[in-house]
DNA sequence: GCACCTTTGAAGCCG
DNA sequence: CGGCTTCAAAGGTGC
């Protein structure tokens, strides 16, 4: 049964690999010396195989060894090892030390990960998190307190600035304990973006300043009685927030954090029906929490509740079963209706799924990317991130894979009976199959339109319609790109740099691109290209509709990378970057390889309607 | 107000 | 088992 098993990799969140995550941005910097990096990035493999091939358990892991890595999992089996065995050393896995060297990543979590409440937490519910964590994490050592203190790795950090903003301590916690302490500079300032911004990319609601939650509105001084400003001098530069506001700094473990002492991860067979193991200690906050969002059967027991009214971000009630079950008021017995109401109830909270590798990722740079190219659309925002996560070096998307791999291991012990089945058709079924038809006809249809952008071509923008048109930010975009071309401040992604840079480092993402597309080549006739527009901004071929491959940019930008190195298709399998031969510094990025893909597919792109 | 776009990855479904 | 589909985030955009 899955669990955080002696803190398997809460060993990640040391502050010195927070350091390095910090030097992310400084990626690009090394990007210059992609020779050195590649042979770094050599090394960090071998590291990470080998060092994470060491416990004990020799058995499996010697098997392990000798097949190459199908794909993730023998990575994450081997990351789990490795961090299962950090957990048992002295320091409890807590630090990186030289047996450990093989993580260059910090394992900072996703905070805003669905089925963690992070922003819908009271001030006193994320207070029961940090402070028990501040004060008795190094005692504890429980999985749970190190994969919380893996999740937020500046809980160390800033411990001692715990006391400094007890100003924000909550008059209403239960316990002096109860210090919204939020020290977690999560909170970017307005001119200063904080190491974990990337991180922070919490939903707007979660920090609509105008609208706290009803029970923050008064926020009064635990002495004076004064409502306290909105932003106590002492964190206001990480803090733009509101009182409200501060307090919903998601904390992605906060509602689920254990009084001290208490059982962390006790695996349930209940289901995600109840997806909260009732042997866990549930703050007021919490509980209060969870029985203003959930159904009372969903809720552990507890008492002294107050409600909170903050959503859930990763149990979301869908609004479509609530009004199906609506209309089947009049056309069912009162009772049938009952137990069927009853049904859907408790189906309401929508447990998201986890969030993949990638998901992490976007999450954590899309603010990065907004700001640096000053882009707004999720949809371009979204080809720029694709195109740098396959020009990540393969440790950093390790420290993704691990992540996601941590979040859906969370996800399955806290939702132990819920499956991706249960989203897969039930709470969105309409646009679910709105969506497939839409997908059928368009595929069936292959005079369907797509966009002007791809049917004409930058070029030809008077025959884009008006939308289209209107979406000169594909223009924007283009020019934005070329704004945004190797900015120092960049996460160290290749997709600014020119593309037929051969200092682009080989990516596992990038071998995972072929394999993708050669599963899914619809999506790669549909997708407009966006390394077109990026690499070629203003080659014809880039503009013209990238149906045909000769037309598609990518072969333009990163032409002959497959020829020069097919095998990376072949590594494609190996999403961790766990190639099967030792990653060339020739190696050319994702894009490459799917352009030499796109060539060896032609299949694919013929049965791409054309745009 | 909902669906789409766009990305990758995980997982379910289906033949 | 391979291939396809859906969903996860996100916010502008279209209808």
């Amino acid at each position: 049964m899955p669990q955080l098993n002696g803190g398997g990799g809460d060993d990640l969140g040391a502050n010195d690999e927070m350091i390095s995550f910090k030097d992310e941005g400084e990626q690009e910097e090394k990007i210059s010396e992609i020779s050195s990096a590649e042979r770094d990035l050599a090394d960090v493999k071998s590291s990470l195989v080998n060092e994470s091939e060491t416990p004990q358990n020799s058995s499996s892991d010697s098997e392990a060894e000798r097949r190459p890595p199908p794909r993730s999992e023998s990575f994450r089996d081997k990351s789990r090892d490795s961090l299962e065995d950090a957990a048992k050393r002295p320091d409890g896995g807590l630090f990186k030390g030289p047996a450990y060297g093989g993580y260059p990543f910090i394992m900072i979590p996703d905070l805003t990960s669905p089925y963690l409440p992070n922003g819908s937490l009271s001030p006193t519910a994320r207070t029961c998190v940090n402070v028990p964590l501040d004060l008795h994490l190094a005692s504890c050592c429980s999985p749970f307190m190190q994969y919380l203190q893996m999740k937020w790795p500046l809980l160390d950090v800033q411990a001692g600035s715990l006391q400094s903003r007890q100003g924000l301590k909550d008059t209403r916690s239960p316990s002096p304990a109860h210090i919204v302490s939020n020290k977690v500079p999560v909170v970017q300032h307005p001119h200063h973006v904080h190491p974990l911004t990337p991180l922070i990319t919490y939903s707007n609601e979660h920090f609509t300043p105008g609208n706290p939650p009803p029970h923050l509105q008064a926020d009064v001084d635990p002495k004076t009685g004064i409502p306290r400003p909105p932003h106590p001098p002492d964190i206001s530069p990480y803090y733009p927030l509101s009182p409200g506001a501060v307090g919903q700094i998601p904390h992605p473990l906060g509602w689920l954090v254990p009084q001290q002492g208490q059982p962390v991860y006790p695996i349930t067979t209940g289901g995600f029906r109840h997806p909260y193991p009732t042997a866990l200690t549930v703050n007021a906050s919490m509980s209060s929490f969870l029985s203003s969002r959930f159904p009372p059967h969903m809720v552990p027991p507890h008492h002294s509740l107050h409600t909170t009214g903050i959503p859930h971000p990763a149990i979301v009630t869908p609004t479509v079963k609530q009004e199906s079950s609506q209309s089947d008021m009049g056309s069912l017995h009162s009772s049938k209706h009952q137990d069927s109401k009853k049904e859907e109830e408790k189906k309401k909270p929508h447990i998201k799924k986890p969030l993949n590798a990638f998901m992490l990722y976007m999450k954590e740079m899309r603010a990065k990317v907004v700001a640096e190219c000053t882009l707004k659309e999720s949809a371009a925002i979204n080809q720029i991130l694709g195109r740098r996560w396959h020009a990540l070096s393969r440790e950093e998307q390790a420290k993704y894979y691990e992540l996601a791999r941590k979040e859906r291991q969370l996800h399955m012990q806290l939702y132990p009976g819920w499956s991706a089945r249960d989203n897969y058709v039930g709470a969105y079924g309409k646009k679910k199959k709105r969506k497939r038809e839409k997908q059928q006809g368009e595929a069936n249809d292959l005079s369907a339109p797509k966009k002007c952008r791809a049917r004409f071509g930058l070029d030809q923008q008077n025959n884009w319609c008006g939308p289209c048109r209107r979406k000169k930010k594909c223009i924007r975009y283009i020019q934005g790109e070329g704004s945004c071309v190797s900015p120092p401040s960049s996460d160290g992604s290749l997709l600014d740099s020119p593309p037929s840079s051969p200092a682009m480092p080989d990516s596992p993402a990038s071998d995972s691109k072929p394999q993708t597309e050669q599963t899914q080549p619809l999506s790669l006739s549909l997708k407009p290209d966006p390394l077109a527009r990026i690499c070629v901004p203003h080659s014809p071929l880039a503009q013209s509709p990238a149906r045909k491959p000769s037309a598609l940019p990518v072969t333009i930008c990163q032409n002959g990378a497959e020829h020069a190195h097919p095998h990376n298709v072949l590594q494609s399998s190996l999403p961790y970057g766990l190639s099967l031969t030792q990653p060339s510094t020739s190696f050319l990025p994702s894009h490459r390889s799917l352009a030499g893909t796109t060539q060896l597919q032609p299949l694919s792109l013929v049965t791409k309607p054309l745009e």
